[in-house]
DNA sequence: CTATTATTCAAGTCATCGCTTGAATGATGT
DNA sequence: ACATCATTCAAGCGATGACTTGAATAATAG
């Protein structure tokens, strides 16, 4: 023990917080909220070399943030339970309530003052069942595969331009990716509305569907 | 606008997370959580420099954690709102809830295994309302003075085995002090158990308190 | 206006972090 | 046992952060 706990309490705390101070690791966090995963499949979805990944990686490992267990020869990360999601979004919300730095950024993927206000989980899941709207799964198509709302189809961003002319008009689109720090539903949204096309976001993405128990089309692992 | 929107975003919620990654900066933010205060008193407390405090205030500043205002040749600051409280609370619980090393530091506190649960706020009102307990604001002089739980008694930690033998045993203490950032109230009640008097600890200190809108006694500014 | 006091700015030092490269470890399959 | 593959370790480099010192700014008192 240190002279002074009080310091060495403040210093565990501060770790944890570090260990949310990188940009990488927000990604890395990202990522593994979509799910488990390994180094390698991390270091490729972020543009990380897998060495710089792994240590990025025992940061988070050392805050408690993630786990890992050997799986053959591979180590497989994920994070430790929904507090650490929790930690992700009250960031996030202090950082967008307060820094007009996010709301300027945000304003500039849509294009200008009309976006409109994202559709509630629970709503979503009320007219799914109705079947008045139409799920976009806005995520590549791998992790689209490991696991999407039950119901929603795969586009990822880059063929929207071009499948736009296939989208059924009636219903309204709804845009999802792979949660708060994702920007993909924005820009989804942002290039549908262009069209004229009546689209809006989810609040949220697949990690808080699935935290809120509605239901979800599980692929392979 | 940078090249990578996406970047850009982790940077600002990064940053956020930066600012909570120094102990420095949290014992600020401890000491702010009790009320404002100007850069000289913050610096007293926490025992920086001037310069060096001046400088931590303005990175929690840029993170909007706190804001600041002029009141004479003084420059006040204060915490920006209830969530930069409930980010450093949920800081606290990831860190507690998994990293042993905290445990461990913790549990020297109470020197030994008999640290008991924590007194809810909820039941400490309404006990203290029926009369049936002591409750004792450990902090310094000065931060009682500021302002106090209703009918709390200001016994500092420097004082507490001295005034041992002038407590009523017959009723129950409760301590309190800055919050769950700050262990006088460990200390307090290990010291007073090790008496073998019946010591519990509330949880949360006077930041909690005051947030659940339970009576507060205000001195002076 | 000048002096005073509180705070902030600026420059410098030392330590730490993030990233890269190349080697070491650990589990698996032949 | 040996070869192979995924991951981790270790060393080195450049950049950033924390703290110190001394000067500059801003508001008030005389």
């Amino acid at each position: 023990m240190s002279i002074s706990p009080k310091l060495a309490l403040l210093e565990e705390y501060a770790l944890v917080a570090r260990a949310l101070s990188a940009p990488a690791r927000l990604m890395l966090l990202e990522q593994l909220a979509q799910g488990e995963r390994g180094v390698e499949a991390l270091a490729d979805k972020t543009g990380l070399t897998i060495a710089n990944c792994s240590q990025h990686l025992q940061q988070l490992r050392r805050a408690a943030l993630v786990t890992s267990r050997r799986d053959g020869k591979a180590v497989i990360y994920r994070l430790t339970d929904a507090k650490t999601l929790a930690l992700m979004d009250l960031l996030r919300i202090v950082a967008e309530r307060n820094l007009a730095q996010v709301e300027r950024i945000l304003r500039g993927l849509s294009s200008g003052k009309d976006a409109p206000e994202p559709v509630s989980r629970e709503d979503l899941a009320v007219r799914i069942a109705e079947g008045s709207v139409t799920v976009l799964d806005v995520r590549p198509a791998d992790e689209y595969a490991a696991g999407h709302i039950s119901g929603a189809l795969n586009m990822p961003l880059i063929e929207i331009e071009r499948i736009i002319p296939t989208l059924d008009l009636a219903a309204e689109i709804v845009a999802y990716c792979r949660g708060p720090y994702c920007i993909y539903a924005h820009q989804a949204v942002a290039a549908l509305r262009k069209h004229g096309i009546n689209a809006r976001r989810l609040d949220g993405g697949l990690p808080e569907w699935r935290e809120d128990g509605l239901p979800v089309m599980s692929g392979a692992q």
